[in-house]
Order: C-alpha cells, then sequence, then structure tokens
DNA sequence: CGAGTACCGGACCGACGATCCAGTACTCGT
DNA sequence: ACGAGTACTGGATCGTCGGTCCGGTACTCG
C-alpha cells in the first residue's frame, strides 16, 4: 500500500506546543522544524506523572493519558521506560524526595526523628495516591536517603542491634500505616465519609458500644493523633534507651 | 423468617447479605430443590475470591478468572455484586475475620492488646494481597468487630478521650504498616529480593553508611522486629497510664 | 398452568498495558 | 560533506480487562 508511505493518515498528531506550525500536509514542509521540546526524560515523564497522579488519582493514571499531557504518544513513553509500575516506582520515590534530609545531626535524636516522622507522613499526605502504592518494596535513591538519616539518628541515640531494628522498624511502619489510613478517608469527600461512618456506629451502638462511644471521626483530629501516637512510639524507645546499659 | 420471599426493591439489585450474621439458614428454608448447584452466593464469590487471590496475587484477580473458578460466567457475578472493588472490600474483611476476637476482657490490656496485634497482622500476612488492598476506609462488620475490642480494651485500661484516640490509632497503624512493608518484600522470592538489597547496601555504602553497617536484611526476623516494635508503642502507653491521673 | 421473579450468560463496548515496526531527527567519524 | 549509526517517536494492533445490554432459563407461587 503506497498510502502507508505517506503516512499522514488524517490525524497525524505532530503538532508542536502553540499547535500553530500549521496543520498543512507533511510533504509540503520541507523543514518541519527541529524537536520541539526537550527530547522527554526520565524526569519529565516522572514529574508529570506525580502532576497527574495529584490532579487525577491513581486510577485515572494511564499511559495514554500520561503521554497526552506530555504531548506525545504513548508508545513513545516505553522507550524511557519499561512498564507502567515503573513509572509509579519513580513517582513514588520522587515523593520521598521532597522530605528534606539536614546535612548533619543535632544531637536531640528525639527532635530528628521525630521532624524526619512528620515529614515523612506530610509529604505522603500531600500526595494521597502514594499511600496506596507503597505496596512495593521502597528501594528508591530518595527513600533510601531518608532511611539512612533515620538510622543514624537512632544509632547515634545508642541504639544497637536489634533494638535499632524494631525501632527503625516501629517508625517506619508507624507513619506509613499512618499515611495510608488517612489518605484512604481523604479519598472520597472527607467530611461525609465521616459523618457517614459515625452514623452508621450510632445506629449500631448495641454491636459497638465502645465504638460508638468513644470512636466518633467527625472532628477528629488526625494531626494531633499522629504525634501523639508518636509520643508514645517514641517514649517506649527512650525508655529502651534509658534502661540499656551504656555503650562505648 | 424466609427472606428469599422478599420481592425487595423492584429495580435495586437485590443481594444476600453477606457477614457472619446468621441470616435465614439455607437448610431451614422450605424446599430447596435448587439448581444442579447452589445458586451462587455471595459468600461463595468472597470465598473463591480470597483463594483466588491466595493463590494467584491480586494482578491475577480478575472477574473473569472468578467466574470461571466458581462455574459460571462473568456476567453472573455482577448480579450479586455491583464491583470489582465490592469483591476486594469484602475479601478484605473476610480476612479480618479470622482473627478470633475473645469474647470477654480479661484485665490484662497488655496482653489482650498485644495478642489482637499479633493475631491481626498475622492474618494480613497470611493473605499478602490484603496488605496491598488496605487503601480503602475499613468499615466491614468484622474490622469493626475487631476494632471495638480492641477500643474496650484500652478503655479498660484507662484510657480516654485523646490518649485512647492515639493508643488505637498508633497500634492500628503500626499493624498495618507492618503487614504492608513485610508483604512487600515476600511478594517476590524473598531470600532472591532481601540478598539483592543487601548487595546493593553494600555496593553504595558510601552513601548508605549507617544502612550497609546496620541495615543488613538478610537473617531479619520480621516476627522479633514486629514484637519488639509493638512493645516500644505498648510501653509508652503505659507510661502514659501511669502517668496520668485516675480516673473515676 | 401461566405469570412472575430470581438468576444466568453470549455478545458487546470502550479503555487499558504493552509490542511491532516503520519511520524521523540528531550525532559523529571520516 | 556525507553516510552510517544512534536516539527517539508514533500509528496500528494484540490480548485482556471491567462493566453493560438484553434475551434466556429455572424455579416459585397463585
Amino acid at each position: 500500500m503506497d498510502m502507508s508511505a505517506t503516512g499522514e493518515s488524517g490525524t497525524g498528531r505532530r503538532a508542536p506546543r502553540g499547535g500553530g506550525g500549521g496543520g498543512g500536509d507533511v510533504w509540503l514542509r520541507p523543514r518541519p522544524a527541529r524537536r520541539q521540546a526537550p527530547p522527554l526524560t526520565r524526569d519529565r515523564i516522572v514529574a508529570e506523572a506525580v502532576a497527574a497522579l495529584d490532579e487525577e488519582g491513581e486510577a485515572r493514571l494511564t499511559m495514554r493519558r500520561l503521554a497526552e499531557r506530555l504531548g506525545t504518544g504513548s508508545t513513545t513513553l516505553y522507550w524511557h521506560v519499561e512498564t507502567k509500575d515503573d513509572v509509579l516506582d519513580l513517582a513514588l520515590d520522587a515523593v520521598f524526595g521532597e522530605v528534606a534530609v539536614p546535612a548533619e545531626h543535632s544531637g536531640d535524636w528525639r527532635a530528628e526523628v521525630g521532624a524526619l516522622a512528620g515529614e515523612w507522613r506530610a509529604a505522603l499526605l500531600r500526595h494521597p495516591w502514594s499511600a496506596a502504592v507503597l505496596g512495593r518494596p521502597l528501594m528508591g535513591p530518595n527513600v533510601l536517603a531518608r532511611t539512612e538519616y533515620l538510622h543514624a539518628a537512632l544509632v547515634g541515640a545508642g541504639l544497637h542491634g536489634p533494638h535499632l531494628t524494631a525501632a527503625a522498624y516501629g517508625l517506619a511502619n508507624y507513619v506509613i500505616g499512618s499515611a495510608m489510613m488517612q489518605a484512604a478517608w481523604a479519598s472520597r469527600d472527607e467530611d461525609e465519609a465521616r459523618r457517614a461512618a459515625d452514623e452508621r456506629l450510632r445506629a449500631e451502638h448495641d454491636r459497638y458500644p465502645t465504638l460508638a462511644e468513644h470512636g466518633h471521626l467527625v472532628g477528629k483530629d488526625w494531626d494531633e493523633a499522629f504525634t501523639h501516637g508518636l509520643r508514645y512510639l517514641l517514649d517506649g524507645i527512650a525508655a529502651q534507651l534509658a534502661s540499656g546499659p551504656a555503650h562505648p
């Protein structure tokens, strides 16, 4: 077939940014102008993916849609990225990259660890889709850098061996679990969802008496609960430090 | 009570109520004389979904495949269930239903809470897909029943108001985060993944010195880390109980 | 025995992730 | 200056998915 040689089957999507250029026939364009944009890098893809996820949520992110946002064809993405999962992995690591990690340690491990946990959670909540995507090993460079900082702070506090492992494990999982749960609630319209849940608990208060009495969700302050729960965890770790023998 | 005869709302889909709440016992109904197979109930769908998820993982669960396992067409499922998400919600609640909840409270809140957390995590890890699916509000009857028990134990220990909220929040999120992280690692071949991660950390030990020295994954005992971290959290809560004024 | 209803499934829709392969733009050695 | 090689792009297409339409079947009740 000859028409395949001509390319240009009606809807040739080549328009540069401004769209100007003329939708003219390709064969009339002796010099189709140079590359319209930086040739599409992994970083641009990831940045756009984060933006798309923020705006539309995880379910609406598709390779096609992402490509369209970038002004290219979906196929092109696969030159820079192997699968869609790669995009999610990279986007998730980019979220962790938003957490500032101090250059050095202050010596106050509680303040350091508390601040890191708080910022960690904040970053995840700024991008609520990220919490739902956490079900994969966290091995990106940004994640590792923050984990390194966390471990260093805890070692500086005097923790070793299983105590160190448990403290880091506990803190990381507490933060992740908190972000995940809150993101789950934030996904729908939060007020309405919480009101509906409260109503259901009240209606079934025979079955769930304690929850009906003490478990109100409406008006619950997530931030307070997070900080307060984190205090319990840090108190427990501090007690371990106080009870354990000093190390050389 | 013969619920089978009720016409119910004409247009809306009518689905048999799920959960363990008894409902009309099938064998008490007038005269079974069913088709060749039990006419496919919501419970059978959910049970098969859990089995399918256990065997093949979340990504491989499709309505078609699930229908095939049940010996029906995929369309039929939509009579009993509105969307695939419904199936996941129900399957997740079924997993929580595996956790035994004692009939009454022993008075030893630490033992009670510790046991519940441990079993909770164990149930999630028995079905590793469940952790990855946690990104939705947990409002199933089984989840609520366990949460009720947790709150009751904490109230029995003497916690109120924000202290109660924070303790329950902290415990639940710690368990969820722990299960999620471990499930993420268990998804691939665990030994190989951990070995690869360790190797990477060793290779980049300039960048991640503390992790390279203390963060070994190979040989790490998740159970120990979980129990140990849980102890920190419970210690912190216990300290709150000790410091707070006794309540009337 | 006929009307009603609970249940079933083939055919179909739009969309998705991914791949094939034929191209086009740039680089560089010579 | 130019041709070979490389970096990058996208139209067409494949197999599959979640979900719906609508007609069919099996059972129940009056």
